[in-house]
DNA sequence: GAGCGAAATGAAAGGGCTTTCATCGGCGGG
DNA sequence: CCCGCCGATGAAAGCCCTTTCATTTCGCTC
């Protein structure tokens, strides 16, 4: 029963089964309808150019009329590449990633590569799963928003054994030879904190971050405008959130404090935003007794309760930027693109700190 | 010169090159390795039940210590199945549909799919080489919040055709026989509507959406309500957008209509957002004035200038209800899903129509 | 101790494409 | 008139894995 080892897809009998009707065209069924190669119409729907005119134009025209469709997982096994790109954020509810998102697909696509996006919800271990995930898809380059804490040395490693070139953004994880592109952290802290300093806040309270490079490094911005600006800081205004809903706790427990703060700097705009619930549920209002400065410019900031005051990293253009990169790196030899873009993060004033123009 | 020919990756011996350094392990590497055969290997990886307890065990461990990982390219083009399912959806920035995407992804990672994200920016050209390219990735099923008008058969006839399962999300392709995961538009459109005659509102005006079916049904269903209320229809009134951009845009158009409106219902939050910032800006109250009715609760609606009043549609149900059918579609022989789930939508009532307890 | 079925293993044949390299025919130059 | 070269075409060998089905080896039953 030699013959029943024949194999799969059609039918029974040898290799020539026409077109069984519901499956997809192959390279070989238009090859075999022309009676040439399929590597010459493989080198056809490539654009290579040592086709004659006319046999190309005759495959042309089949693969029009078949609709014809490359698969491209064949194609990726077989050319060791796949012209798909990871990237993986902390969270997409965040309009500020979604916009980094956006800026890294239109980059990339018209360089022919498709963008998976992963949305590792601030969670260490899911991150480095979707991370071994992507790796096991064989992409070709990584874009990541890392949730790592500092320490996470392990699967940079892996990526790097693998070879898969990749950039970080927002996010610097301490890999000083990874290329990076985002705002300095500590100048995001000290700009967002010395403005509140100017706008005659003493009592400036911190919804920090998780602990990664972000959270850490506005931290420390923080705390050096408070320290060159010669006021105390009270480790008891430090709080912690990720988003919205833990930036309104946050504020809450702020909110209890016995010298209440009169500014709250929250690490990113989601947690300003929260924090702004939390006040006004309080019945302070904002700007005039508790002023309010985010990070990150996101989308809807200007729509909130209080426009919010919050620090510009140029979203759209991080994603771009990051995309050319990784394309770069993607392309060249080395395979391991270089140094770090750093965005000037610039200042937003709008009402929740006080507005534009009037100074308090 | 016969040898030259003899391929890629190893060096240029034979078939037994042992493990050129830097090369991923295969699953040849651990069968020879260990003096099994691949078939062998493979089984234990893919945890089949018919390997010896033994073997099984030393095989597991060489995985371990080699930290083997398969790939995915070439196991999708063996099995012809990727575990690869696409999400497209309009407008990421609008965290309704983030949320939706986080819903699918967190119900589909559990069965072992991942969740490949697009986003269409409202462009129909784009979306459908989205859905094209997803295709000629393999992906095994297919989620979409389309974009497309409603005549639009072509690409949905290249699903089909293709035995791809898909499910419809949100929007409501005129595909009857589509199974479809979302809430009734009209019902939204008329709850929404009928909300805003019950506080008193008498001149309401619509921000709609564009041509697709979310737009025009709940265009449709303001216009019953306002017909049951023996309101008169006023073509002035209704105005298009997108998003919070062109739903300000749209809303200064509709301030500048003489009677002024007394409300304004917008298709989606978005829109309504971009809309409070513009009758804010023009002096108006809210809802004193002008009462503002969104659609989606998406997620910072409440944390607006004023919290919006919206229609709920439970978005991270909806994701997580369409991974469910399609999950079943995939693995069904059938391979398409049944019938439609509708969303029953629910009244969010919140400032911006006058809240929750006085009646204007 | 022959016969049976189950358990464990593996051989062979692809999946649809690209890679490398050989071949073929025809042209101009020597 | 033969050589070598070029443009055009194709043959063969993979890419790494799964599928189908055959084989081998046991332990049992009767």
């Amino acid at each position: 029963m030699k013959s029943g080892a024949n194999g799969y897809r059609r039918g029974a009998a040898g290799a020539s089964m026409p077109n069984p009707p519901n499956a997809p065209v192959r390279l070989k069924d238009i090859a075999q309808d022309l009676n040439v190669s399929v590597m010459t119409v493989s080198k056809v729907v490539r654009g290579c150019a040592d086709v004659g005119a006319q046999t190309r134009s005759r495959v042309l025209a089949r693969i029009k009329e078949l609709n014809y469709q490359p698969n491209w997982v064949a194609r990726s096994l077989a050319a060791r590449r796949t012209f798909i790109v990871g990237l993986v954020v902390p969270d997409l509810m965040n309009t500020f990633f979604a916009e980094i998102a956006k800026g890294v697909a239109s980059a990339m696509r018209p360089l022919g590569y498709d963008v998976v996006i992963c949305n590792s919800e601030e969670d260490a271990s899911l991150e480095a799963s979707e991370i071994e995930r992507l790796l096991a898809r064989q992409v070709d380059g990584l874009i990541l928003a890392s949730v790592q804490p500092p320490d996470a040395e392990e699967i940079f490693a892996k990526i790097e054994a693998r070879g898969v070139p990749y950039v970080l953004v927002d996010r610097r994880v301490s890999r000083p030879s990874a290329p990076y592109v985002g705002a300095d952290d500590e100048a995001i802290g000290r700009l967002a904190t010395e403005h509140l300093i100017e706008r005659g806040c003493r009592r400036i309270a911190h919804i920090a971050g998780p602990h990664h490079p972000a959270g850490v490094g506005r931290l420390k911005g923080y705390r050096e405008a408070l320290a060159a600006a010669g006021l105390k800081a009270v480790e008891e205004y430090v709080e912690r959130a990720a988003d919205d809903a833990t930036g309104y706790q946050a504020a809450r427990r702020l909110l209890s404090l016995d010298p209440v703060p009169d500014a709250i700097f929250g690490y990113n705009d989601p947690a300003a935003a929260g924090a702004m619930k939390a006040i006004l549920e309080a019945g302070y209002r904002i700007p005039e007794q508790i002023k309010v400065v985010g990070a990150g410019n996101m989308h809807y900031s200007d729509l909130l309760r209080v426009p919010l005051s919050t620090v510009d990293q140029r979203s759209t253009g991080i994603g771009e930027q990051a995309a050319g990169i990784l394309a770069k790196a993607i392309t060249s030899k080395r395979r391991r693109a270089g140094g770090a873009i750093l965005i000037e993060p610039t200042l937003v004033i709008r009402e929740s700190s006080g507005g534009p123009l009037k100074s308090t």
